[in-house]
Order: C-alpha cells, then sequence, then structure tokens
DNA sequence: GTCAATAAGATTGTTGACAATCATACAATA
DNA sequence: TATTGTATGATTGTCAACAATCTTATTGAC
C-alpha cells in the first residue's frame, strides 16, 4: 500500500508525481489524486458541468474507485465539484448570482483575515513581504500589458496573507472560496483603472498593518474585493450577452 | 440496495429511522449515519476526543464500513469530527482558542446574513416568525428558571433564519459553524444578565428587519454574536480552572 | 525500576466484485 | 409525428477480504 500516484496515460495528461518527497507533508493518496484533478478543474481543462467519471479517473491513476471517490467529496468539500446523488461528480457550474454570494462571503471573512493580521503581535513579521509585494503590484499597474503577470501577483500575494492567518478554520474557508472564484477574479482586474484602484487598497492595508489598526485595515479589505466582486459580475454579465 | 439504515443493537442506541419518509429529501446511506452519529456528538453523547472506530459504527448500523466512512468524512466536513491519517476519527476537541475562532467567523457571518435577510425584498414574509420567537425570548428571559428554554429558542430562531437565507453556501458554512459552538453556546446565555442583552440585541434585528436597514441589521448580529463569544469564553475559562 | 525492542492484536487504507439505479436508444402505439 | 414503454449498457453504491500501519502489551537489558 502506501502506493504512489502517477496519473498514466492520461487524457490530459499531468505532471507525474511521485511520493516520497521529503519534509513534504505528505500527502495521502486521495488527496493526491484530489490535487492533481483539483488543478484541472482551477486551471480550465475541465470545464463547468463536465462530468467526471470515477472509472476513468481510477484507471488513469491506476487506482481502485475507492480513493478516487474519496478525492471527489474532498475536491466537493472545496466546492471544485459538484455530487449528485447516483449520478456522480461533475465541474461546478456557478450561476453569476452564486459568484456574486460567494464574493460576498470574502467580503466579509477577508475582512476578517485582514483584520486579525493587522491586530496580530507578531504582523512586523509579515510587513517585509508584504511590502515587497505590493510595490511589485505598483510597478506592474503603471505598465497596461501586465495584466497577467499582476494577476498573479495578486494571488501570490492573498494565498500568503491567508496562510498567515492563525485560525486554521478561517484558513480553510478562506482557500475553498478562492479556489472556487480563481477563474473569475481574473476578470476583476482586466482593465487598467481597476488595477490602478486595486493597488491603492493593497496599500491601504500596508498601511494598517504597520501602525497595528485593525479597523481600517478590515475596511480596506471590505472595499477590496468588493470592487473586485463587481468588476467580475460586470464582466460575467457582458460575457453572458454574447 | 437503497438499503434503510436502523441501528441495532446500539450500545448508546439511537432512534432508530426508516427510509420511506415521502416528500422528504430522501437521504443516502452515509447521510443518514451521519446525521445519527452527528447527533449523538452534537448531544453530548460522544465526548470529546473520543475516538469513533469505523468497524463499531458498522455493525451497529448492519451496514460495510465504506459507507461508515463516507458518513465520517460528511462530519469532518461540519467540523464534528477530526479525522487523524492512518489514526481513524475522533470528536473534535476544541481548544479554548480555537472555539473564540470559530466565533469571530461567526460574528463576521451572522452579520452578513442578517444584513441579506434585512435588505431581502421578500424580507416581510420572515417578520411575522421573526416577530413571535422574538417576543418569545422577552417573555422567556423575564423568568430566571427558564434558561433551557430560552436556549432552546434562540437555536429554533438561529436556525430558521439561517435556512432562511438565499445563499445555499453561505447557509452551508453557518450551518457548520453552528453546530460546532452548539455546545459552547449555551454557555453564552447561562446568566439572566446575558439574556436580558440578547433580547435587546434580538429586538434590534427586529426592527431593522422591519425598515429594511441592512446596516443596523448586521451592526446588531455582530453585537450579538459578540456578547455570545465573550460569555462563553469566560466561561471556558471558569471552567478550565476546575 | 525504567527504558527500549519486539511481537501480537486491532484498525485503517485499498481493492475487486456484485447489486441497484440511471441514461440512452429503440420500438410500438396513438 | 410525437409519445410512451422497454431493453440495454453505463455508472454509482455497497460489500467483504486483504494489505499496510498503528497501538498496546510483553519481554529483555541496563
Amino acid at each position: 500500500m502506501e502506493h504512489s500516484v502517477r496519473p498514466a496515460p492520461a487524457t490530459t495528461a499531468a505532471a507525474p508525481l511521485k511520493q516520497p518527497v521529503a519534509g513534504a507533508p505528505m500527502l495521502s493518496l486521495p488527496e493526491q489524486i484530489a490535487l492533481q484533478v483539483g488543478s484541472r478543474v482551477t486551471g480550465g481543462s475541465y470545464a463547468p458541468g463536465q462530468r467526471i467519471m470515477e472509472q476513468a479517473i481510477a484507471a488513469e491513476f491506476s487506482v481502485s474507485r475507492g480513493p478516487v471517490r474519496e478525492a471527489l467529496r474532498l475536491l466537493e468539500k472545496d466546492g471544485l465539484v459538484t455530487i449528485l446523488p447516483r449520478r456522480g461528480a461533475q465541474v461546478t457550474k456557478l450561476t453569476i448570482t452564486e459568484v456574486r454570494e460567494i464574493f460576498d462571503i470574502r467580503v466579509a471573512l477577508n475582512g476578517l483575515r485582514d483584520r486579525s493580521l493587522a491586530e496580530d503581535p507578531e504582523r512586523l513579521k509579515l510587513l517585509p513581504m508584504l511590502e515587497a509585494e505590493v510595490a511589485e503590484l505598483a510597478r506592474l499597474a503603471r505598465d497596461a500589458r501586465n495584466s497577467d503577470e499582476y494577476v498573479k501577483c495578486v494571488f501570490r500575494l492573498n494565498r500568503a496573507l491567508t496562510a498567515a492567518v492563525r485560525s486554521a478554520r478561517l484558513r480553510a474557508i478562506l482557500d475553498a472560496l478562492a479556489g472556487q472564484t480563481l477563474r473569475y477574479s481574473r476578470l476583476g482586474l482586466a482593465s487598467e483603472a481597476r488595477r490602478r484602484q486595486s493597488v491603492k487598497h493593497w496599500q491601504e492595508l500596508v498601511k494598517a498593518v504597520r501602525e497595528g489598526d485593525g479597523d481600517r485595515a478590515q475596511h480596506a479589505a471590505e472595499l477590496r474585493v468588493r470592487a473586485s466582486r463587481d468588476e467580475a459580475i460586470k464582466k460575467l454579465r457582458e460575457l453572458a450577452e454574447a
């Protein structure tokens, strides 16, 4: 047992992955499978609504359906797939309303996150990274062609901040929500005006963290995510026309 | 198949449950098992930290370990049990810090919930129930002996409000958090002074919903849950001494 | 007497097979 | 032609057995 996963005759192919990575947290079989299938969902190589069949995944990774079933439940927990009784799993397909609902939860919880960080006694350890990343954002925002780089940097920054939060539960919820809105968050930073506004919000957070001002940090976060939400929704509506 | 669950030679015994309840959402086997085992956790008949073994539950419900495994993952999703790799499931045991963290998330999300309800165009449909329950709370708060009744009424009211929320995701998160803090919320309403304060907060919510004032509803919710949090933490610390 | 190594038992992880249900295509009828 | 019923194949749900790991108890050495 303790059998390592290596997606073999993959249709979509995927990075072969061996287990014995020392130091690493040592993932269980279902977790490894969930990680790979999950990245296909967030990465867009599986389309929303597409059905994911247990046997197919099992064959691809050369395991039985048991671990695959469990992997799909893990992905369901993260909201990446939806499981219908007797009807299997499919890639979660969100309506515009649902996207908005997720963003609204993120408004509240990113506010809580950034407040916690700003009020954390060890917040100063975070400052250098935060300042460096935000400086990078400011730099990237000046050139209209760096849209992709900008988005990547924002994602990286958000991941780092969430990882720095003390509450494991808050981390788990935020990670799940971020994964679900990943592909939509991109839409929210497409225009240069939005990126400029976004930089302002991030700079406000830097100040708040430096001064240990939780209220200010929360407020900045709320403005930031709301702006992202509104822009993403606007873009989605435009796309829905066509 | 589609085998119905009936906990047979139960150690702790449990309500026999047959499947064919018309109209009901038709629960899968793992869901039925999760429901029953979950109620033992929230009901306190399983102690925090206690190990739950797959074979034991499987024998009790006369099913194989497969559905039981899945039921335990469902309970883990709700935070009621903790699964350690290769070491099985145990009833989640929260530190005081973790309880506080959960309450902090509830502050944010109950705020969002009550704001959503107050801003919902159909909020007036909710008002009669809300007013009736809050009137009942006021009545119960006047007599010091009704502590248990008061708590039950608060739980019922909270469940109803969460159920009324449009966002399925918010509902799911709130339900999970409420389940995890159920046994601690009780502590937060033990004193008569607290119940009186609690009634004030609920009455404030009634007004806010009636007027469609989201800000006010959110603020009342935040105050309410924070007060509950502070009192519960205080009581927990006192208990920790002994 | 305490600690470490070892062995036995118990428990979880995985597998492959079977049962039940669902989806689809096709035929029969109105 | 549209609709309903039926049969077939595909897919999920459940089970029981085996493999791997963990826990506990026992033994031995210092």
